[in-house]
DNA sequence: ATCTGTAGTTCCATTATTTGGAATGAAATT
DNA sequence: AATTTCATTCCAAATAATGGAACTACAGAT
């Protein structure tokens, strides 16, 4: 089965902005990570210049801000004098992961799950209007396994963000749908918030979300919502295969598997953090 | 300790071509990214109150600070109000390494080095005096992919990091080992600049670093280091095995083929940036 | 209930950093 | 050689960060 990643990079994390415009500024570190979203958006090193006419900002200012970057490792400079994200970010990112406790907490019943199955595993977070896998567990080892791991979907039309999307209130969802811009990745995806919003009704009855070749076309999910005790983080858990392999019974008969799957997942993060303190 | 610098310290220590100086004149940009530093290295997660004694700043200042980090996502705080890396990084790191050019022109002959040994192969680049380390082909382990990938470690004792260094000119070189730290991770672990010095002559003259336990304890390495063309950036490949298998006759053996491989990829590199542009 | 200590948050005049227009370099292109 | 494009440096003015202190919240002890 082709990974359900690589050429679709660039793509998909372009149309959406993830986290809807907080009113909130950040001052001086909002540009900056304004500056390296702009780098690891392209689809290459950028020029100067390019940034330039991306960022609304003169010059200089942003010659001493990519400077600062750079300094800082967030960003590169190829011998071209082009830059790119930093490698810095790379080990940032592989201590948070290694040490996110959610992820460890989880990863044991991704893996009972992924051999219950035979299928791909997937767990991701919900932020913004994006859903970032934080693990995948795969059959037989194929090899690009971290490029899954950080991407970035988006959550109306994976069933991780599905489920993950219909445990939030009714106005939380209402404010992070209208922040969405509808892209017809495949011929199912979902083109309008109102057939958005009926799905997410169903999947809050079932308790489980589907996805039915709506962001890739041949692959199809079922998928369950993990909530946090406090309410501030929602993740989700799914098992993934190719269409002609994961039909809708295989999908129906998973779904409760999936479902106690995440409540597993809950129940430990809620023992694991009750008494820790 | 026989001075191969005593009467340039003065001169590199100025000297600001190597990063690894921790001159931080990166304004607000650095107080962030230290504050970001000790969130990462920190075993868990940490209160306001543990930063604030590792970070000397007024108790506002600092709270603002961490704010600003939380808002753009490099941080996040957990239920109890503890900080904890953002999830945000570890999205801005998959896309820096699915889209690292030097990684994608690296990665068969990775591959080709695993298949040719049948023990794992690292792929790292050199930081300051740390080694990054890029990618990992593994044989049939199924468990800790990653666990590797965007890890660092000192270069000073370990193959891919001692094949970078031998490429250094002899005053970055001496710049790099001035900042070290040399901690006995073994009972094979270099204790002093000497010995490590003595240790870079001979890989330069053979082309080729070995790691026998070194870093870790039952773990012995061959290692090549990689150019850059600009000379900017250096790197290393080796292949890595247990000491009870990967005996000394096993690394003179795979010597030449960890070259073999380090050279093409320069290769490929020259390659593939020469035409391009 | 009150006191006391610890942890975290907010406020605002002062201070230091960032800003941005314009001038200067440095290469390509004509 | 002249022109255009791209990148870098400079410095007065604008703005954002600073830090001391006051304030809230909560826990445990008296």
């Amino acid at each position: 089965m082709p990974a359900i990643n690589e050429g679709r990079m660039g793509l998909n994390s372009d149309g959406e902005k993830g986290d809807s415009r907080r009113g909130r500024e950040t001052g001086t570190l909002g540009k900056l990570m304004a500056l390296v979203d702009h780098v690891a958006l392209a689809d290459g090193p950028m020029r100067f210049t390019d940034i330039l006419s991306l960022s609304d900002q003169p010059r200089g200012t942003l010659h001493r801000q990519l400077s600062h970057l750079v300094e800082e490792g967030l960003l590169e400079v190829d011998r071209d004098g082009r830059y790119l994200i930093g490698i810095r970010l790379l080990n940032l990112a592989s201590r948070s992961w290694a040490r996110n406790e959610f992820r460890a907490v989880a990863e044991p019943h991704l893996r009972h799950l992924q051999e219950l199955t035979g299928e791909t595993v997937h767990l991701g977070v919900l932020r913004g209007s994006e859903v970032i896998y934080l693990d995948k567990v795969e059959g037989r080892q194929s090899v690009r396994m971290y490029s899954q791991i950080g991407n970035a979907s988006p959550a109306y039309c994976t069933g991780v963000g599905k489920a993950a999307l219909s445990a939030l209130d009714d106005l939380d969802l209402a404010g992070r749908i209208a922040a969405l811009e509808f892209r017809p990745y495949t011929q199912h995806t979902h083109r309008n918030a109102a057939r958005l919003l009926a799905d997410i009704v169903e999947i809050r009855v079932r308790g489980y979300a589907f996805d039915r070749e709506e962001h890739e076309s041949g692959i199809c999910c079922v998928a369950a919502p993990i909530r946090a005790d406090d309410g501030g983080m929602l993740a989700g858990v799914s098992v993934t295969g190719p269409a002609y392999r994961v039909t809708s019974q295989k999908l129906q008969q998973w779904a409760p598997l999936v479902v106690a799957a995440a409540d597993s997942i809950m129940t430990d993060m809620r023992n694991r953090l009750g008494p820790k303190r």
